[in-house]
DNA sequence: GGTGTCATGTAAACAGTTACATGATTTT
DNA sequence: AAAATCATGTAACTGTTTACATGACACC
């Protein structure tokens, strides 16, 4: 139940809405939930059931009316422990190679057209996140960047992201030019 | 239903048990599936009942019976199909970028810890996957290897997870890098 | 005598997605 | 006039995992 977790540690910075929730983990790159109501806002009254963050309506005329999250401290120690406990394993899905290893029947040219529709794909992903990235650093970004450390932080988790992409693009080339190579 | 897809693609390649494709698809490193009961039994009574694979029954006296599956004209029709569709989005899951996130109120001695931690286990993941690389070059493989064309393909799909490690581990180094350097 | 392999299957629980519902305001 | 933004929530469905059930044989 790791969402949990992390709807904590994003209101450890900022106390938010269960919908200012919801679009940033729908924005981020790196965050992978689709960030849909359901999981939200369950997630969100889950939390406060067991007291981990606290409620408040604030009342609009414009807008529907809003429910502002914070974290509690009963909340803030149980993110502690989280970030304390053994790693969860990353997980790389990949249609593309499942492809590949049932292209047994396909001829030398569907599989080059196959190669380069994914090569198209990366660069498509990749230049979003560098997109994204740009977004960040001109506007503040989620994060208060007010202090380095957490700026290295966030400067990081996304060159990761961008490494991710930039390795599938070296892969491609490698492999298209061994393929082409006979 | 993408399950249903590889298995076509790997009865494409011999016909086998379900307890085969189980332990093909569990020892597998990049295929996604846990491969647990409930799914195999389930996706080949489906593909069965859908014409796309027919099943014999082996008779054993030591041993269980077995159902041999076996891929169908359709089913290789339904598997080209899907091989030319438009591609399926890559999907990376790293638990430890979430971690990172959410590490703010880490001191930085726990947040080098938590990086090692992750070092190492990308490390032993690695050298798994090396591992098992060794036995399929040895021992012939689950795929038959006899044309040159895929085997270009096995090698260079098992590369490519090893490149995500290694691109993983490169990024790692950087980061404790940066943040021993202040 | 306990664990592991071979072999198939089901039940229950949990996780995740899509789609629905409401309703005012703002943008295209 | 249609679509998007703000804002919360639920119902129905699909997908996935864990655990159960059976039973012979081989290995340590």
């Amino acid at each position: 139940m790791s969402l949990n977790h992390v709807i904590l540690g994003l209101l450890n910075h900022n106390e938010m809405t269960g919908y200012d929730l919801k679009k940033m983990i729908q924005k981020s790159d790196f965050m992978y939930w689709s960030g849909n109501n359901n999981q939200i806002y369950k997630a969100l009254s889950e939390l406060n059931q067991n007291g981990f963050v606290t409620s408040e309506v604030h009342y609009q005329e414009s807008s529907p009316n809003k429910k502002v999250y914070a974290i509690t401290d009963a909340g803030k120690a149980v993110l502690k422990d989280w970030l304390l406990s053994p790693l969860e394993e990353m997980e790389i899905r990949k249609p593309f190679l499942m492809r590949l290893a049932c292209a047994k029947d396909l001829t030398e040219e569907e599989l080059l057209t196959l190669l380069n529709h994914y090569e198209e794909q990366i660069n498509i992903q990749l230049m979003m996140t560098k997109n994204h990235a740009q977004i960040h650093a001109s506007n503040g970004s989620v994060y208060d960047q007010r202090h380095e450390k957490h700026e290295l932080i966030s400067r990081f988790i996304i060159k990761n992201v961008q490494k991710s992409y930039e390795s599938e693009l070296m892969w491609i080339r490698e492999f298209k030019k061994a393929f082409t190579e006979h």
